[in-house]
RNA sequence: GGGCGUUUAGCUCAGCUGGUUUAGAGCAUCUGCCUUACAAGCAGAGGGUCUGCGGUUCGAAUCCGUAAACGCCCACCA
């Protein structure tokens, strides 16, 4: 065996056993289930650090429900991802030189469908390498039919609620993918832009003008008003006036409406109601014309004003929106009819998916009615039927609840969920789309007979994602089924607190509106990965590196403990190599572990005392921790668990237990010390099997013989048998286990402190010492810091070889209030010894000082506890005790 | 403009309802070791008065108030 772990090789293998032993796969039977789906990826995206760390979770909570005997079943899947597949698509396309306005939709379906068989799935394969032990026999896709059929059902089972209706409304327009998007699809970023301050000149009073403030001066062409606060006394001159909107020269009234703020800007606002929202709903009121003036990509059209005014500014039809903006203000300069510009600060929205601003738009799109799903889904979490880690999210949750607003569903996309709404054919041809009478549309599953066209629009991806965690169990279709009754609701789910309200609100109203439950109890936000300088990773920054290369460098196990080591829920995590370096190294530690135990010659000799105390101690430890971790894991709190195992091994198990049992040099272990090791092996490659599935499996297969298809993935966390084999079962009670871990810790400050003295003089290891002990010591002191122990004070230096040359020259230490010694002759530099001495001697004062202040304080004798009392009261004790010894030996070193 | 969160060793974080020997861990640092499981290792050491200020209390990193810094979410001031 060599000495050093090579993940590469052993991961694939163990991975392949797993499958072939279909360990991963689950059926509804008798046990306790415990269901996770997973947040369904983009089909064709790949795999990134966030998906490591989200990934990564899910199959330690996975896996460690499987060890406690649960029946865990992960279900995968991917997304169709509508209006980024779209893109992506189209991108293709055009590098193939095909238009997607020269194709019919089922062209256009035929190509996306291509490119999602080519590129799909991809990242469920890059999961099978960090090792996630998902049930692939369900994988599912967002698109596929089952999920489909569910798709369609529900949104015909809404409109037949009247929970889903059609209207004109103003909606965010992607002007790149021509599409509606919904609020949460929009990203409002902060801009430098201008702020224009237009003239207007009053109709009434020629030579006198309106200063209007805006920042889209490129609209100007859609004004139909100017609107001032009726109450702002230096507007009061235009009431009932009009406006000539400058080089278009269209004549507009002035109107009044409280909602122009007083005090900002001048006070007057341009109203365009197709391009403003507020001005929409002003328009509205105040009976006003709304003229597009844009194109579906954001030019200027000017087909939808009047023929008399587009003569004036023609040379604008047809360009781009910002370019117009341009063009707009160098004219008004020109003109005269730019007070001036202002430099100006605002949000302006940004498509999530495209990066392009946002246009506000008018149009005729498919809503739900959000009021009734809000007052579904905002009790159980705000009771914690439904948990979320970390709980500050209630009130992030709560916010939008009661402040939503209906959700834009339908997109002007053709890669999606075709929205199944049929429109009279002949009908529709007399009253165009928008007029098209609301009783006459059909929304059904299937076609209706006759002379129908269905509506062109798809639906808002998460419009399917919202159904997840019940269509992956038929449950839409078939509720009721045995499956959904077995599986549903789910345990826990693990995502981003960036689709808080994409996703995980709207699963929790549909699984309340579909099911009749919640859909999953417990819900872990994961925080954001960054670089290690806190920068979110991103592509155009180049700082993220590719998780495949980071298993090849590191091994899947050492890459799952690097991301998971800081990242406690909810807390960002700044991800660096030197993470998964660790997580490296503890595999070599473990595999190290192993090959010691495993290079053991075995034989039937009697058990030393030491390893009978050595096991008695381990097996308190194992019991202590094992109990932390289980209270961590209820927690959530994964990267502190994996921290204790991680000492465990590395401190208890390594550094102590192993030492202490540890035969000497080409001597034999006994056989009940070694079965009994490794047992705690075996306990301990359990407890980390769900950070590390792979190394340990590895391992766990070759401590025992094992029989064809076991697998640690079924064995069980307390697995009586391999318990009781542990050690010589003497029966320890709980009060006896703390004892022999306070004990234990007693002794390991002994052993400290002489190899503290070893390391100060430079005394070898493997010099044998003599300590002088004024109480009795376990003999693992004596093994384990290479000590003879007596507790002849007079005892002195290598009585061996009797030459002492220096009588009475000692190092020594205090633990508690015991004084131990090490006679030696080597050289003792009293000065620094005097030194070193007062230095304690002067901290033990104070802190002597603080606790009699406490104690000499009437009104802390009187009101703390007795107990708080009580040990004040053995500090000083302890801590008189240890001056005095100080100042022993500091008066014997000053003579 | 609202709301939320964070601020503890060089870094990343624990420290739950105030008292457990004048604050803990991992990493990093420094010193000494190639000691036959592991140099991807072993042994040892140093390092913080808990963001500032004020208050409550016998007692505050812990509770309250306040200020600052950073971060996140929401919001139609053109």
């Amino acid at each position: 065996m060599e000495s050093k772990y090579n993940p590469t090789e052993i991961e694939a293998r163990r991975y392949q056993y797993w499958l072939d032993n279909n360990l991963f796969h689950s059926e509804p039977d008798g046990r306790e289930p415990f269901t996770v789906v997973i947040p369904p990826p983009n089909v064709t995206g790949v795999l990134h650090m966030g998906h490591v760390l989200n990934e990564t979770i899910q199959d330690i909570l996975v896996r460690r429900a499987r060890l406690e005997g649960k029946n865990a079943c992960w279900v995968p899947g991917t997304d169709h991802a509508s209006i980024a597949t779209e893109a992506k698509v189209i991108k293709r396309l055009k590098e193939q030189g095909i238009n997607k306005s020269d194709l019919t939709r089922e062209e256009f379906l035929k190509h996306a469908w291509a490119w999602t068989d080519e590129h799909g799935g991809i990242i469920l394969k890059q999961l099978r390498k960090l090792g996630c032990s998902c049930d692939w026999n369900r994988t599912a896709f967002t698109m596929d039919e089952t999920r489909s059929r569910a798709v369609i059902k529900v949104f015909c089972d809404l409109y037949r609620k009247g929970l889903i209706y059609r209207g004109l409304r103003m909606v965010n327009w992607d002007p790149e993918r021509q599409t509606a998007l919904s609020d949460e699809e929009v990203i409002y970023h902060d801009e430098h832009s201008k702020f224009y301050y237009l003239k207007y000149e009053v109709v009434e009073e020629p030579g006198k003008y309106a200063i209007v403030a805006t920042t889209r001066p490129e609209t100007i062409f859609g004004d139909v008003a100017v609107c001032i606060n009726p109450k702002e006394e230096k507007n009061q001159w235009l009431r009932g006036k009009h406006v000539r909107i400058p080089i278009v020269g269209r004549e507009i009234p002035i109107i009044e409406d409280r909602y122009v703020e007083i005090g900002f800007g001048t006070g007057c606002l341009k109203v365009t109601p197709a391009h403003d929202v507020n001005d929409y709903m002003l328009g509205q009121q105040h009976n006003l014309i709304a003229y597009d003036i844009f194109t579906p990509d954001a030019h200027i059209n000017l087909d939808t004003i009047e023929p008399e005014i587009r003569k004036n500014v023609e040379k604008f039809h047809g360009m781009d929106r910002f370019d117009c903006r341009k063009a707009m203000a160098d004219d008004l300069v020109a003109a005269g009819l730019m007070d001036h510009v202002e430099d100006y600060d605002n949000k302006v929205g940004y498509s999530e998916r495209t990066n392009v601003p946002i246009e506000p738009r008018l149009s005729l799109q498919w809503f739900i009615r959000m009021k009734h799903f809000a007052d579904i889904a905002l009790p159980p979490v705000m009771n914690d039927d439904i948990v979320f880690y970390p709980t500050k999210y209630k009130n992030t949750y709560r916010n939008w609840l009661e402040n939503i607003k209906d959700w834009c569903i339908s997109r002007q996309l053709w890669w999606g969920h075709r929205i199944p709404a049929y429109y009279d054919a002949d009908l529709l041809a007399q009253t165009g789309m928008e007029n098209y009478p609301e009783d006459k549309i059909i929304v059904s599953e299937t076609k209706p007979e006759g002379n129908y066209v269905q509506d062109e629009g798809a639906l808002d991806t998460w419009f399917s994602s919202w159904l997840w965690p019940i269509s992956l169990f038929d449950g839409i279709e078939n509720p009721g089924n045995p499956e959904i009754n077995y599986y549903y609701p789910t345990a826990d789910l693990v995502t981003g607190p960036d689709i808080i309200f994409f996703w995980v609100a709207r699963m929790i109203m549909a699984g309340y509106e579909y099911v009749g439950k919640m859909p999953f109890r417990h819900v872990y936000f994961t925080g954001i990965v960054r670089d290690k300088l806190g920068r979110k990773m991103s592509k155009s920054l180049g700082n993220s590196p590719d998780p495949l290369d980071l298993i090849a460098r590191y091994g899947a196990d050492g890459v799952r403990m690097g991301i998971l080591l800081s990242a406690p829920a909810g807390n960002d995590i700044l991800y660096d190599d030197s993470l998964c370096e660790q997580g490296r190294n503890f595999c070599n530690k473990i595999w190290n572990c192993f090959r010691m135990m495993k290079g053991l010659e075995v034989a039937d000799i009697p058990q030393p005392e030491t390893s009978k105390y050595a096991i008695e101690w381990f097996n308190a430890k194992l019991g202590e921790v094992s109990a932390n971790i289980a209270d961590l894991f209820s927690k959530y709190r994964l990267s502190e668990a994996l921290m204790e195992i991680y000492k465990l091994y590395c401190d208890e198990f390594s550094g102590w237990y192993l030492e202490m049992i540890k035969p000497g040099y080409q001597q034999p272990i006994d056989r009940a010390t070694y079965e009994a090791s490794m047992a705690f092996f075996d306990r301990l490659l359990v407890l980390l099997h769900p950070f590390m599935p792979f190394i340990t499996e590895e391992l766990w297969q070759n401590i025992y013989e094992r029989k064809p298809g076991e697998s640690i993935m079924t064995a069980r966390l307390n697995d009586e048998k391999v318990c009781n084999s542990i050690g010589v079962n003497t029966g320890l009670n709980q009060d006896q286990h703390g004892c022999i871990l306070d004990y234990t810790a007693y002794l390991k400050e002994v052993i400290a402190g002489v190899r503290n003295v070893r390391a100060s003089k430079n005394i070898a290891p493997k010099e044998q010492l003599t300590l002088i002990s004024p109480v009795e010591l376990n003999p693992i002191v004596a093994k384990l810091a290479n000590v003879e122990i007596t507790n002849d004070h007079t005892a002195s230096a290598d009585r061996k070889k009797c030459q002492i040359t220096n009588s009475g020259n000692a190092a020594k230490f205090i633990v508690g209030t015991t004084e131990f010694a090490i006679p030696m002759d080597a050289f003792i530099n009293v000065d620094e010894e005097i030194k070193k001495l007062e230095a304690d001697l002067q901290h033990q004062q104070g802190f002597l000082r603080g606790v009699q202040a406490k104690l000499s304080n009437e009104r802390f004798v009187q009101n703390a506890k007795p107990e708080i009392v009580e040990l004040e009261r053995k500090k000083e004790h302890d801590a008189l005790a240890r001056i005095a010894t100080i100042e022993e030996n500091l008066a014997k070193l000053r003579k």
